[in-house]
RNA sequence: CGGGAUGUGGCCCAGUCCGGUUAAGGCACUCGCUUUGGGAGCGAGGGAUCGCAGGUUCGAAUCCUGCCAUCCCGACCA
């Protein structure tokens, strides 16, 4: 285990080195590929039961499509077609031939129509939206599914960007245009409660600007938030998508005055890139923090062996707290590893741990437990009965990581009306800057290439004659978030 | 696909310019003893066809040719 970069020498190493010495990911044998080892799959486990939950109570059912789409089907929403075409891998043989020295493709297998890997699934979604609804009995149809997809990347990053990635992709069908709009903000609300009670991680939502907008949608929603080095990381997206994969597929449903009428969609995604959120918004230069919630380990027990005393009685008391842990469904793991105490302190932070527990022959004789925040670093002493103290502080942890992960966002978002303050800002450091803009894409590019920063995105639409656009000085039509992004 | 860099035990790398015994060191690993309240110490041990393929040479990690891979910077992006 080595020590990691710290992060005011270098964001970006100090990310990556996390992420590899808290045993989370690593790299995968094929450019842009990850593996997720245990420790970062139950992490998103977590994550994912939360999110899993709430996507169920609210009527959606889980189902599974398949990996392979036929190109043809890419072919028939021409903006959706546009946005993926670049990045998509494609399927064109079926066999191998084993030759001398190694394996070779069978040009004989190549096959008739291309398959492409999905990068999403509206298209293959559609076509059996198609079979499945004919009448107004059918609607609404609202599927999950939890899945990989691939994106063929140019750049790549541990879990913000990889080439192949996992995520929950919802889809749904629906009658009027009012619902699938409603469906559309239900998702962002459900979307911002999983980053703000689990994973403790404040959000800015608002519409996507048609630059960067979902291809292929009609209206993009986006849940923003800001990592410590105040870029702006996409966390989710819901989109609505009008009738474009309706008419594309051709799926119609007769009315209950059998009139033939047009299906209404949304889809909407949240990916492993939240692990990416989670360990930029909560991290420092110990390693992870992670919210309670959703910690692997709730409380890790570090036991400091006496030298003389009666280690089988010392153990069963440290087993004692352990199980009075486990059965509140408190996630406890005692560390009975070889390894130092202070070896065991340093893993446990890095791993992000909330809370951990010192039992050493103090403890023993007082029958207290020495209990240590991983997010303050403060320790206190509490009777070793006292599960509902761990408790507290747990709650306390999650609470108090969301409410300086909000002011930290709250002191790093300005608002400004000159442009040449805008550049300026830009100039120095990163921040979200909350300005009027014309809704123009010329005044968007420009911002863009003079400081690198995007629209994040719209926050409200303005109907006021006296805002005017910090760009062009024109009448602005929308309050935006710029910054630079991941 | 353009510009730059790098490939040596599991990882980080020295050695390459100027060819010459057994390829050095650190981390990690295994065994033993001593340790244990903030990344333990000592001793012993295992592990490398030096990215791949040719070539030059008495002799190649080192020189030459070709290829491959990875990383960084640009055009694309949840």
């Amino acid at each position: 285990m080595a020590k990691i970069t710290k992060q005011s020498e270098d964001f970006s190493k100090w990310y990556t080195d996390t992420i590899l010495n808290a045993d989370l990911a690593d790299y995968g044998p094929v450019k842009g590929t990850m593996v997720v080892k245990p420790y970062g799959f139950s992490l998103w486990s977590n994550v994912k039961k939360a999110l899993n939950t709430m996507i169920e109570d609210s009527g959606h059912e889980n189902a599974y499509f398949p990996l392979f789409i036929p190109k043809s089907f890419f072919e028939k929403e021409a903006k959706h077609v546009e946005g993926f075409a670049k990045e998509c891998a494609v399927v064109t043989h079926s066999k191998l031939i084993a030759e001398n020295d190694g394996l070779s493709v069978d040009p004989d297998s190549k096959l008739e129509e291309e398959i492409i890997v999905r990068p999403t699934s509206e298209t293959i979604i559609w076509s059996m939206f198609k079979k499945w609804i004919t009448s107004y009995r059918d609607l609404p149809v609202m599927i999950n599914q939890w899945a990989n997809v691939v994106r063929w990347e140019m750049r790549t990053r541990l879990f913000l960007r990889t080439s192949e990635f996992l995520w929950q992709e919802g889809h749904t069908a629906h009658a009027t245009k009012e619902e699938a709009m409603e469906e559309t903000l239900k998702i962002v609300e459900i979307y911002k409660s999983l980053f703000e009670d689990h994973l403790a991680i404040p959000t800015l939502i608002g519409k996507k600007s048609d630059s960067e907008k979902f291809a292929g949608a009609e209206e993009t929603f986006s849940i923003e938030t800001m990592m410590q080095d105040k870029k702006a990381l996409q966390a989710g997206t819901s989109h609505y998508l009008g009738t474009n994969f309706g008419n594309a597929f051709d799926v119609t449903f007769q009315s209950k005055d059998n009139k033939e009428q047009p299906v209404y969609a949304t889809s909407w995604g949240v990916s492993t890139r939240v692990i990416g959120a989670l360990i930029m918004v909560h991290g420092d230069d110990k390693g992870l923090k992670i919210p309670p919630k959703v910690a692997p380990q709730q409380v890790i027990i570090v036991p400091i062996n006496p030298k003389n005393e009666d280690e089988k009685e010392f153990n069963s008391f440290i087993n004692q707290v352990a199980n009075a842990l486990n059965q509140k469904n408190i996630r406890c793991k005692v560390d009975s590893s070889d390894n130092t105490p202070g070896f065991k302190f340093n893993f446990w932070e890095l791993r992000g741990a909330p809370i951990r527990v010192e039992i050493g022959l103090q403890e023993y004789k007082d029958q207290k437990l020495t209990v240590c925040r991983r997010d303050t670093g403060e320790k206190t002493s509490i009777e070793h009965n006292d599960i509902d103290g761990i408790q507290d502080i747990l709650d306390d942890i999650q609470n108090s990581m969301y409410s300086s992960a909000a002011s930290f966002l709250k002191e790093n978002t300005i608002e400004l009306d000159s442009y040449k303050d805008l550049q300026e800002k830009l100039s120095e450091d990163n921040y979200f800057i909350k300005a009027y803009w014309d809704g123009s894409e010329d005044s968007e590019m420009k911002v863009k290439e003079d400081t690198k920063a995007t629209i994040r995105c719209i926050l409200e639409d303005i109907d006021d004659t006296k805002a005017k656009c910090i760009v062009s000085g024109g009448p602005a039509k929308h309050l935006v978030i710029f910054a630079k992004a991941y």
